[in-house]
DNA sequence: CGGTTAATTGAACGCATTCAACACGAGTGG
DNA sequence: CCACTCGTGTTGAATGCGTTCAATTAACCG
C-alpha cells in the first residue's frame, strides 16, 4: 500500500467523526487560528486551504512546525497550551471540535481512531523533521521538502502554497539559501519552475537521491 | 508548580499502571531494547538506568531522538514500527507492557492517563527539539542540553550518563564542536567540570541566558 | 501602469566541520 | 607497579557551507 492510498483509506473515519461533532468555520488568508500559548481546548480538521504552525522565540527567530493540507488534523499539541501558533496560509475551511466533546465521546471507536491516527502522523512527521534538521544539509532539506509536496500531486505540476520565508523557517535555513538551492536544483534539471510558486519534478530519481 | 513538582505528581499513576500490567526486565549497558524498524508492540517504563533512542540513516549519519531517565516511558512511536532504536546507555531495569494489554484496558483511567501523559511529554520534547535544531547555534544547543540535565539534580553536581558522541548526535553537532563548547563554557565560568562525565553549574543565570 | 513586496543573485564573512595530532583515563598484562 | 594499549576526549589549523549584508530583478496588486 502506497502512502497515498493509506492517506485515502483513513480519511473517511476522520471526516465523519469531525462532521458529527465539529462545527465549521472559515479563516481568511493570514488569519490566526490560535496563538502561541493559547489554551489548547479544541482540535481542528482542515477541509480546504493550507495552515502553518510556528513558534517565535523571545529574540524573534521563527521556526515553522509544519504545514497542514485538506484532510489533516492539527492543533493536537498535547499540553494544556498550544506551543505553536496556527495561521491560515490561504483562505481556509476548518471543522472545529472541542476537546471536552472528544473526551465525552471517549471510547467511541471512530473518534478515538481519528485522534489517534492524527497523533500518530504528527509524531512521525516530528521525528522525521528532527532527523532532517539535525543531520541533513541544505540540498537534502530542500529536496526532502519538495518530495513531500510533490507526492501529494504525483505527476503533474505542484503548487507551493507558502513563500520562501516559510520554507526557510520550516527547514531551518535562510531565505537566500532556499532560493539558491532551488535555482541550483533547476539548473541541474531536477525540477522545473513555471513560476516562483509552481514547479514540476523533472528527474524524480535524482530528487530522491538528493534528499538522502 | 515547577516542572520538578509536575514530574513528581504524575509518577504515581504511571508507576501503578505499569506495575499492574507490566513485566520487569533488565538490560545490560549497550544492549538494544528494540531495533530501528522493529514492530512497535510494547511500551516501556524505565525504573533505573538511562536509555537512548536513535535513528541511523542509510549513509551512516546518526540522530539521537532523546534520552530517558528513571520514571520516563519510552517506545511510544505511534506507527506500527519503531522509527528509532532504543539502547541501554547504562545497566537498566525496565517494566514492559504489551500494547495489546493496554488496548484491552482501554477506558481504564489509570492506563489511559499513563500513556496520554507520556505521549504529551514526548511530543513537547520533540517540538522543543525541532526549535533547537532549526534555530539555535552551538552554544545555545549545548547550554540548553546542560540545563535539561541539571534541573533534574538542582544544586549539586550533575552526572553525564552519555559520552560526547551521544551529545553531538542529539544536538545535531559534531563531537569536536561539543567538546570545544564545553571547554568554552568552563572557561567563561558558567559550568565547572570535575571530570569529563561530571559537572556543576557555576552561573545558572548566565547558562540560561546562553540557552536563549 | 506605478508602487510595493517577494525572490534572486552577488560578495564577504563566520560558524561549525573536517582532518589531524595530541592528551587523558581505564583496563590489561608483563 | 609500571608499561602498554585502546577508547574517549581535547585541541589546532584549514576548509567549506550556509549566513549576512547589499543590490538587483521579478511578481503582485492597487
Amino acid at each position: 500500500m502506497t502512502p497515498m492510498q493509506a492517506e485515502q483509506a483513513k480519511k473517511p473515519a476522520l471526516t465523519t467523526a469531525f462532521e458529527r461533532l465539529g462545527t465549521p468555520m472559515a479563516f481568511a488568508k493570514n488569519q490566526e487560528v490560535y496563538a502561541q500559548d493559547d489554551d489548547a481546548e479544541r482540535f481542528y480538521r482542515l477541509v480546504s486551504g493550507v495552515v502553518r504552525t510556528s513558534r517565535v522565540t523571545a529574540d524573534g527567530r521563527r521556526q515553522v512546525g509544519d504545514f497542514y493540507y485538506p484532510g489533516d488534523v492539527f492543533g493536537l499539541d498535547p499540553g494544556p497550551l498550544h506551543r505553536f501558533a496556527a495561521e491560515a496560509l490561504t483562505d481556509c475551511d476548518v471543522q472545529i471540535v472541542r476537546r471536552s466533546a472528544v473526551r465525552a465521546f471517549a471510547g467511541d471507536v471512530e473518534v478515538d481512531r481519528a485522534i489517534l491516527d492524527a497523533t500518530r502522523q504528527e509524531m512521525e512527521r516530528l521525528q522525521d523533521h528532527v532527523v532532517l534538521l539535525g543531520r541533513k544539509g541544505a540540498i537534502e532539506r530542500v529536496a526532502s521538502f519538495l518530495i513531500g509536496l510533490a507526492q501529494r500531486r504525483e505527476g503533474g505540476p505542484v503548487d507551493l502554497p507558502m513563500g520562501r520565508q516559510d520554507m526557510a523557517d520550516y527547514l531551518g535555513l535562510t531565505i537566500e539559501t532556499v532560493s539558491r538551492t532551488l535555482t541550483q536544483l533547476q539548473g541541474d534539471a531536477v525540477v522545473k519552475f513555471a513560476s516562483t510558486r509552481r514547479f514540476q519534478v523533472s528527474d524524480w530519481g535524482e530528487l530522491e537521491a538528493l534528499a538522502a
